[in-house]
DNA sequence: TGAATAGTGTCTTTGAGACAATATTGC
DNA sequence: GCAATATTGTCTCAAAGACACTATTCA
């Protein structure tokens, strides 16, 4: 039915890390320095470390950590790619990760780390290309009924510049008074005491957070067939 | 950074097999033949074979037709599960998918294969009552908004049969005039001439059958914070 | 005061559910 | 015709979008 043994497989984890930057969403990349494919820009992954790992997530974030210096970003599993053509060293399995964070927190004392627009990719090596897009498509579908946005703004942000950030994710204009409806179904923001101005010349906007309950989890809105009944 | 060397990882496919039988969903479960845990009820799953396989998705529709002699039913992948726990020979890594077939055509000849509700699963080796639950949960998610549940019947099916299907599948009563408004919105059907009766004294219904494009793939409506716009 | 953006009220449109009328079959 | 279920029409209700009005700040 089946062999009793198994070849050694290629086991890996790669990070699809998003972030929001001049009104677009971009990928981090890493120059590569070590074989194979060394010198090029591709996903932060790495090895699974079976003394170190107890799961595929904490390999995740352990490879990110090492890679980036980020922490406990939202980060979640995205899929797995799989196969005999992606890496030239044999059959290899990425189980493949994304995160948001603002693009604030990272950082830029590191040539080897840049920033690219998803929409305009380099070439890359192995099935990354791939990777990146079933990424960036797996956000613009959960933003359109989840806050998953909000991880991508800083631990502080007003309505108006989330509904933006929401707006640069899903590339399409929302309705403001739509927008704030369904945030306050979604129950997941409090206001700070204290508003902000900077831009000047107008009315300040209310500060908002997420509510403790949800600083690493997502809201969802519900939807479907019947949502109700 | 990371180790250059990686030890041995096992790595598997496993399939979630669901059907619907009796108005409920059911997991199709094989008795196991080997070690670990021979003899025990067990999700059908194996090695990935680096010499047959192209892909992840090839090596689960392998283990699936080579376990239980289906083939090429709605196979997607689910999500996987790793850790140095879920099996007793060590660092496992297993790809789960997930399937959907009508109970019509599963072998009914082999003792080894055997169905169980999902909501009275009996204890599962390895971590596969998670895989189940996690597939499970994604089947009722997916069926709000897409015509996931039609794979659950046969090629040939009347709507009042696929509403009685969604039903089971979301576990609640829906609008027969939404229902069928969705339906037509998704466009994915096709009457068929001719019409069914069976049940006798009462106005036989149209019977339907998935539109070739559809065949092998899903229709899934529009939704989220701005679907318009 | 005027420009600019934040925040809110409300009318309109759209889509889903309730309900019921009509259609078709076997007895 | 009667029972039973399929199919369709239409009314009602709720959510989403459009639009505009008010609020607040700085120059």
């Amino acid at each position: 039915m089946q062999k009793a043994r198994h070849e050694s497989i290629i086991c890996t984890v790669d990070v699809v890390l998003l972030t929001l930057h001049e009104g677009a969403l971009h990928v981090v990349l890493l120059k590569r320095d070590r074989e194979p494919f060394n010198g090029a820009l591709a996903l932060p992954g790495g090895y699974i470390h079976q003394q170190e790992d107890q799961s595929a997530w904490d390999a995740a974030a352990r490879v990110l950590r090492e890679k980036t210096g980020i922490t406990a970003p939202y980060l979640e599993q995205l899929a797995t790619f799989a196969g005999p053509g992606r890496d030239p060293r044999g059959w290899s399995v990425s189980i493949a990760y994304y995160a948001l964070v603002p693009v604030s927190i990272l950082p830029t004392d590191r040539p080897q780390i840049v920033m690219r627009p998803v929409e305009r990719l380099p070439s890359l090596p192995f099935d990354h290309k791939s990777i990146v897009d079933s990424a960036v498509g797996r956000v613009r579908t959960k933003s359109q009924y989840s806050s998953l946005p909000v991880y991508l703004c800083g631990e502080r942000f007003t309505l108006p510049q989330l509904q933006a950030v929401y707006e640069a994710v899903l590339g399409e204009p929302i309705n403001k008074v739509s927008f704030r409806r369904k945030l306050e179904e979604l129950a997941m923001l409090e206001p700070i005491e204290g508003a902000m101005e900077s831009g000047g010349a107008h009315r300040p906007a209310q500060l908002y957070r997420l509510r403790k309950e949800y600083r690493r989890s997502l809201s969802v809105v519900d939807r479907g067939l019947n949502p109700r009944s």
